[in-house]
DNA sequence: GTCTATATGACGATAGAC
DNA sequence: GTCTATCGTCATATAGAC
């Protein structure tokens, strides 16, 4: 006999063969999109397992639970926004730089994947992603959300480019700020994002340039 | 016989008895704090009778199905908050000051009011409360959240206290920066609400001013 | 490995007794 | 007017056939 297969639910541990993880990557996806149109509560196991064209059990074979679903969806999502953006700020010449590029790389990543986005509100702003049965509890120990920002604008007035402030107030500030105009660009596709994105970012150096 | 009393259901448009409208203020306002603490989805009918002592059949009497009661409570908060900071609003000398006693009017009626806060993070970002079964689509119709802060500042344009600038993105980008603010005051109960505030307002009349 | 069939429970809502 | 009892639906998850 060769290695012993004796399993019968997926584990997280255990490894993945090759066509379980294209399966898994394409429900993934699937369940982002789900997400995205009917939101966590809306999107049971059932919706999934019918765009994947599979049985509810088969859903449940790759993954343990739905919450596992949803959890696969939140991890692709905001590792994925994470690469872009650190990549964006690291390719900045200053601190004060990488700023505008945090900015502008969060911008184009959430018009680049529009799907990513409602998910994103879901996370970012309840916390969890809601409460039925139990909490999927997702982004326990990551850091905050505002430290890169935070980071990188504490460099910029080592460097001088910046006046003296509280970093944090002003990261949390400048994220939030983000997102409100953000969310209005999403109600009223009428509303200029980039234009408003450059006053953002106009608003800020006004108040933050030394 | 007196007034004919046929009616088996509440419908919206009847007249209230007392005892009646005493109950449904008091099963709103347990709503309002089951929703802070569970959420909208976790808020389940059941539960809502559970808190008020009575039986799953009673609270749907008084009103006429779960989103009713949800709807209600929303009505509260939001009116509430209304009423709050546009008073504050009209009590300033100025419009440029009206700005900052909405600021500070918001955040007041938040730290005054906890469990109103939950349920205004679920309704405001979301859009909606969820939709597990039917959306309750309660805020379809109400102006943006941004437009008495816009116009108080298209006000103090034409006083020539603010310099010029789009008043809706800045309106909008005000109010999403006090959303994060207040978000992390509620995560980290160390951070000084109070001192962000001023900040806040710093940076805004750095980059507003005339 | 994937599916059929099913267990089990929570939900919102209704009908009708009192 | 308020409650008991119940219905129908939909949820997640499991057991076991293939």
């Amino acid at each position: 006999m060769s290695t012993p297969q004796r399993r019968q639910r997926r584990k997280p541990g255990d490894a993945l063969t090759f066509t379980e993880a294209a399966r898994r990557e394409q429900i993934t996806n699937l369940a982002i999109g789900l997400i995205a149109e009917h939101g966590y509560a809306g999107t049971s196991l059932a919706r999934i397992a019918e765009a994947a064209g599979l049985s509810n059990a088969a859903v449940l074979y790759h993954f343990g639970s739905k919450n596992a679903v949803l959890e696969s969806a939140y991890a692709k999502v905001i590792g994925d926004l994470a690469e872009s953006v650190s990549t964006a700020m690291s390719g900045a010449p200053s601190a004060k730089d990488s700023i505008d590029a945090y900015v502008r790389s969060l911008v184009s990543f959430m018009v680049r994947n529009p799907t990513y986005v409602r998910l994103m509100i879901e996370v970012l702003t309840t916390g969890d992603l809601g409460e039925p049965g139990q909490p999927p509890e997702v982004g326990s120990n990551t850091p905050p959300r505002w430290a890169p920002l935070a980071e990188a604008m504490t460099r910029a007035q080592t460097d001088g480019d910046l006046r003296s402030f509280d970093t944090r107030t002003y990261a949390i500030a400048l994220g939030g700020a983000l997102d409100g105009v953000f969310a209005e660009a999403l109600s009223d596709p009428g509303y200029d994002l980039n234009r408003a994105v450059d006053d953002l970012l106009d608003l800020f150096h006004r108040a933050a340039l030394a």
